[in-house]
DNA sequence: ATCGCTGCAAATGGTTTGCATTATG
DNA sequence: CATAATGCAAACCATTTGCAGCGAT
């Protein structure tokens, strides 16, 4: 989850963004956004849109799924596709890249880094003289909360 | 890609699979496994159907879909969800898991297997107090045929 | 003769799009 | 006031399902 000074920072590129497309800035949009920036979790359309239309009902599904695309080609936000079949959008971290761990009882979702798989995996790709673009690292399981166990005090291994 | 007697081997387990469960042999089925083990790759419905229709062109869509859901059901086949929204099938390995490289330009499906990224994989999960269940791992990009690079004689690192 | 399987067509579910209308820059 | 954005409904696309007829056991 990006920290206040990368919201702030997000906000500027989307706004350099729309500029520099003629890209409108509607009530609808900023509403949206605003929804976004402020929950900051990886949310289905249908919870973006259910928050939104606690503010304002009258916002229809299309141009939440258009601003959505909007926010994505801009790199503003990222769309995930796990197993479920509903496309979460999360905010851009500034720096760095990470994966995710997907409660299947929950349906929570936590993210991970672990830089020397991300070794690991450019070794792998160099062995097949495969150029990678990016990647997708999931793991689907059940989290600590969904079965009751408390977690390692030690991040160490 | 299982080698010929992982192919035998599978086959006795369909075979006890549909028999434990009353499922019946058809000339449909029977001509979709064929094809299916007879080609050994990722294959989308679409390619698979294609190919089946070249020994019979009177097999439904409906047919397949659901024959490819039993074969998951009974652990005969994996269902891979990529990117490109065309689930693909792959015969069951009776040992290991593997992970993919997908080449953006050409499509290609590479296996990869990589234990130490496992156990990192692992380590994480355990530092969350999550239980895996299952994983996906996916390096998209470009393939060496595709770029026109050879191939680092070395497999080490 | 059961009862599972097939093929078709219709239904589903997430997402996209055409179009007339509204509203921003 | 040009033209981008909205909201609705219809279109899409992969997959699933209902059903009447067919065929394996």
């Amino acid at each position: 989850m990006p920290g206040i000074d990368d919201l702030a920072q997000l906000r500027r590129r989307l706004d350099s963004y729309m500029a520099s497309r003629g890209l409108r800035s509607t009530e609808q949009r900023r509403l949206i956004i605003d929804t976004l920036f402020g929950v900051r979790e990886h949310l289905t359309i249908d919870a973006l849109l259910e928050r939104v239309r606690a503010a304002d009902p009258r916002v229809g599904y299309a141009t939440v799924y258009r601003t959505m695309k909007m926010l994505a080609e801009g790199t503003i936000v990222h769309e995930r596709k796990f197993d479920d079949g509903h496309t979460r959008y999360e905010l851009a971290h500034e720096h760095g890249h990470h994966d995710h761990l997907i409660c299947v009882k929950c349906g929570g979702i936590t993210e991970f880094e672990e830089p020397r798989i991300e070794e690991l995996q450019e070794k792998v790709a160099a062995r097949h003289g495969f150029q990678v673009q990016h990647h997708k690292h999931e793991l689907y399981g059940v989290c600590a909360a969904c079965h009751g166990e408390r977690r390692a005090g030690t991040e160490g291994d």
